[in-house]
DNA sequence: AATAAGATTTAGAATCATTCTCATTACAAT
DNA sequence: ATTGTAATGAGAATGATTCTAAATCTTATT
């Protein structure tokens, strides 16, 4: 546990947004400028291979990086870009049952207009 | 509709797996030698724009093009990496319950192993 | 048939996210 | 102190995709 990879953590645990790892970079830099961003990804990578935090694909975009690593799905506004996260607990057997067959695992997003936007029109 | 936006489409027709710009890119060069990839992307884009094909994005990878174009989910084979298709026409208005929130749509990637892997051991 | 207008193609450069390389630095154990 | 190991930093390299600009093809108009 450097102290680069403590920074990054932190960062991420003092988040409420998804983070690229461009935004890791941006906010880790403020606090150590010399940190490369070979850092940030060799971090995120390994972290996220330990558990310690979880990375989210976004279509047409960066990876996302969140501190959340219990299971969970995704929910993102068509409108405003924000994801936010949603405990599905029976899915997984349902998709199982759905197709007859044992899944080891799913990847979900759902679209949807947050209640923010909603109410913005 | 060109010469080569037909290509690439009867390409798509007559495959039976789900195929990346890259592919489509050598595929086509067989027939037409002097095809750029520009105009894969061009036509792939275009007809995914259209409705005339699909397109999916894949984890830490290329995307992949089909022709079906009806609402389906996928199915990826942890094992070969193929993709199947599925239909699981109760799933969104299940979702939407499960959220108390109208949805748009969903994107939805199920990870298993298929049985031609699972029979291979 | 000739021409002009507009869209499409081609080739290659550019871009973006991410990974790789490798020399340098920090850390831990002798 | 000294060595060995692992992590960092800087920048180059990669892979997928998009952009640019010049060349080509279509189509409509004369």
């Amino acid at each position: 546990m450097t102290k680069q990879r403590e920074l990054i953590l932190q960062i991420l645990n003092q988040s409420d947004r998804h983070l690229t790892a461009d935004e890791v970079f941006f906010l880790a830099k403020l606090k150590m400028p010399s940190i490369a961003m070979a850092t940030i990804y060799n971090n995120l990578n390994a972290m996220n291979d330990a558990g310690l935090i979880s990375r989210l694909h976004v279509d047409g975009g960066a990876d996302c990086f969140e501190r959340n690593v219990e299971k969970h799905d995704h929910l993102l506004c068509d409108s405003c870009g924000r994801f936010s996260n949603v405990r599905l607990p029976r899915l997984s057997d349902e998709l199982s049952a759905a197709i007859g067959m044992n899944i080891a695992s799913y990847d979900l997003t759902i679209h949807y207009v947050c209640p923010e936007c909603r109410r913005k029109g």
